[in-house]
DNA sequence: TTGCTCCTCACGTCACGTGAGGTGGC
DNA sequence: TTGCTCCTCACGTCACGTGAGGTGGC
């Protein structure tokens, strides 16, 4: 910690200092205080004429703690260069800037949470595999759409499925799942969407238990459909046959989206005595 | 959305596929595909001797898919491309990924609950007031530190009276403050640190009530003595007698850690009086 | 012939870090 | 003379976006 520019009294205030005396009292580096002039953020007092040596004097300290203070905010050079100027509102840019940041931080905790999902898969991508499904309570949609808004009708029925729930039943969907065509065409399709509960209502009824050849998916919805082209290369390799439909389990809304993925198969008849 | 690439029955795969219509159900751009080969991250199944078009098969497919989930945990694309051809180990380098990722997001909510105080600041920089503080009762530590180690000894005297006072008092400190020469030298010096509590205990004492010129600090705490500087034009700009400390106010621990520091001041007699 | 896709450079982004090569004051 | 600080370029970072300028198939 260095003592303050002036002392005590108040009397004392540097008139002179060197670009490496300056940078020590900001706590950045010379390279960074050359970079703030090129970018007219921060101008020396003066220059020397004969070796082009810069000196800092106490109205440029002040400009430096300003510029510190709003790069701890995350803003932009330009942006706080122009708010220091007077050129741009602060409020404004702070209002601004606090969205994005918060879109940004929003994006961080996605991916922590896609590797923390990745990492729980101990090691190597998760692999398709078969599971067996057991039967299961459920509030089930029923719904139709077209292969373009698939995506968006599924989440619309999953949050009417969860507030019917709450508000009807007054419990919670343990979680979600979407079945429809594997071959969507270009028509209309018929989709299903299940709300999963713990115990029978009134109003629920029960998802046959099934066997899938079945892949947790993290990241981006959009690529979905590729994850279902390396399902059914897994399927055609396996020798197994699969019904004609997909089925999409999303197991924790809240956090990174985790999806399940999975394709319903037809069983030999041996298996299916197992 | 695109249909799948092979369709139900599983016999019908892609063999060809230009870098567009690969680009199109990968979700990215053409110039991506590129960016990748360029990096050796994804090659094409072959290229046209005549004209240089590329073309894309269903094992290119599949590792754009890999590409994919990775990069939706933020890994970078060397660190991608080495995952995916074995010469690093998957969960090693999520564990370190994990571990940044955990610093990039605790700074970024630093930057914002900053960008908050700000805003809350309603407009312009916090600029300094004079501020009457009222008396406190308060579990006061007294030491003895260097101007080096300043901040780590008030980091750990507010740690010590925090824990004493949830484990012997069995209350909680509302917020902290510290007291030192404002002039440090570069001997030893005599900090008070005081940690503030609702009401007394047999283990309190009372800070008496006080005037400072004061200002609220955002940002890193390297900044502090500078700050103290600016306080200090202010002071003798406005003609008042600092009485030689500085103090500072850790009004919020948790979040951004907001601070306020201020410079007692000797106030004359008819001031005192009002 | 007009669109559309494809090709190869190559610059720009953002806040500096990091040499390269050289000079001036203690 | 040896360190230390100072100077001015100028390249590199990271994952692409964005033209520039040109060609090939429907």
């Amino acid at each position: 910690v260095l003592p303050p520019v002036a002392d005590a009294s108040g009397s004392v205030r540097p008139v002179s200092l060197t670009i490496g005396e300056f940078a020590r009292r900001l706590r950045v580096t010379v390279r960074t205080v050359r970079h703030y002039e090129q970018l007219g953020l921060l101008r020396p007092k003066s220059v020397d004429a004969r070796n082009g040596y810069r000196s800092y004097g106490s109205d440029e300290l002040l400009r430096g703690l300003q510029i510190a203070q709003l790069k701890s905010t995350g803003l932009d050079l330009a942006t706080i260069g122009a708010v220091i100027d007077g050129r741009l509102d602060l409020e404004a840019a702070l209002r601004g800037h606090r969205r994005r940041a918060e879109t940004v931080i929003a994006r961080k905790r996605f991916e922590l949470a896609t590797t923390e999902m990745l990492l729980a898969a101990r090691g190597g991508l998760p692999a398709p595999a078969l599971v067996d499904v057991p039967a299961e309570h459920a509030v089930v949609m029923r719904t139709s759409t077209t292969a373009d808004a698939l995506g968006r009708t599924i989440r619309r029925s999953i949050q009417q499925i969860g507030r019917a729930a709450r508000c009807e039943h007054g419990t919670r969907c343990r979680s979600f799942s979407a079945r429809f065509p594997l071959d969507l065409g270009s028509g209309p399709i018929e989709i299903a969407v299940a709300g999963i509960i713990d115990g029978p209502t009134s109003w629920s009824s029960v998802l046959p238990a099934e066997t899938r050849l079945s892949v947790p998916w993290v990241g981006p919805v959009g690529q979905l459909p590729l994850a279902y082209d390396l399902l059914l290369g897994e399927v055609r390799e396996q020798g197994l046959r699969p019904l004609g439909t997909a089925v999409e389990h999303y197991l924790d809304l809240a956090e990174a989206g985790r999806t399940e993925i999975g394709i319903p198969i037809q069983l030999p008849a041996r298996a299916r005595i197992t």
